[in-house]
DNA sequence: CCCGATAACATAGCAAAGCTATGTATTGTG
DNA sequence: CACAATACATAGCTTTGCTATGTTATCGGG
């Protein structure tokens, strides 16, 4: 009945855009399609206009994200866990701060809250796990717990990849994490060592 | 021997500026001199291009946080004070969440880095007040662990004023600050007290 | 007291941005 | 095989930030 979207198009747009913004190179609509043969028009059939580009760079963002988080492997001890999570956090953040800041830039829509919901499942998962071998105690909320986390993890990549922090900034994280665990009822000193033998990730 | 710039076409410029940003329009050049009866040279003249006038924002988003820091009176309680610290910061975020946007977006001047140091200096004080009076170990360094009561203050104001998170998130702000200043030597029961004593002001 | 130098300001226009109108080509379906 | 619907190119419109140029107002020296 008709032709049909070519999806391999609709990712070299994707990628390229990603390309620019980590040469920080201005993303406009004529960059975007001077290396690729194709016409400006097929940011319009593809994604309907800028905007929609900036949102599928988000979900980019997301998925790329997701990927960092599902490479850490949940092991026996589950306040690592939690920690090497906020590592890959972290971490993917620091790969990419140009496409993090696009993340949580503009709008935010519901495919991108549905987003970020996963990725907070994955830290709800490892808080569920911590008590139940009793590292936290019963009376923790895993979402409550999750989302501190969260907070400390993007407060720190905020303000270390696109902020006023230097990278040292980062080894914070260690102390951060561990006070909010130890406040979860975990002991002090297993609390530490877990979360320094997760936290090895980003320093680089 | 010349004119003089007029101080008051300046602020008058600023003032539009973030009346358009808390209004969600676009901050464009001609609809900035649209009401105020100048030229679109005068932000030439007095900033040098739309690029001064985003540094001059980020300077006004600083002057109005250390304003909102100065209304907080240090008191007896110096664990309260670093509480009702986070709290002025998080209300003025969520007073101007386009203008705390502006703040953290861009490159980071020279200037805004010494107005964040400037918003640092109020929290180590408080800390080293609360080591004085033994609410916090002797070994806890002032400026890491006000660092980390910034890193929680801004991953909250990012995640609630412009992102995912609803705004009753904002009480999770009591348990993480609880547990960081535990962590750094206060007694559970008073830092809990203090901190909930201190963090009245912005869950409006 | 006035005049010239200098800076503030208005006007007009340029390059590039995003977007759209229109025409062409291509491909799946009847 | 023919038709229709859709992808895509071309060209041009509107608005963006910015600059070149001319005009006007103001302060200091004679």
């Amino acid at each position: 009945m008709a032709r049909m979207k070519d999806p391999a198009v609709r990712s070299q747009l994707i990628d390229r855009a990603a390309q620019l913004l980590a040469a920080r190179q201005p993303v406009t609509l004529r960059s975007l399609v001077a290396g690729t043969g194709v016409s400006t028009m097929a940011v319009y059939t593809y994604f309907g206009g800028m905007d929609g580009l900036w949102t599928a760079m988000r979900q980019e963002g997301f998925t790329r994200l997701a990927a960092r988080l599902a490479e850490v492997a949940p092991s026996a001890d589950p306040v690592r866990d939690l920690a090497a999570l906020g590592a890959a956090y972290l971490s993917n953040a620091l790969a990419g701060p140009d496409l993090y800041r696009v993340m949580f830039d503009a709008g935010f829509d519901l495919e991108n809250a549905a987003a970020a919901d996963d990725t907070l499942h994955s830290l709800v998962r490892a808080v569920e796990r911590a008590k139940v071998i009793g590292r936290f105690r019963d009376d923790v909320e895993p979402l409550g717990l999750a989302t501190q986390s969260w907070i400390i993890g993007h407060g720190l990549a905020s303000l270390v990849a696109t902020g006023p922090l230097p990278r040292q900034a980062l080894a914070q994280g260690v102390p951060l994490l561990t006070a909010l665990f130890t406040g979860a009822g975990d002991d002090p000193g297993n609390c530490r060592r877990s979360v320094e033998r997760g936290w090895r990730i980003p320093d680089v």
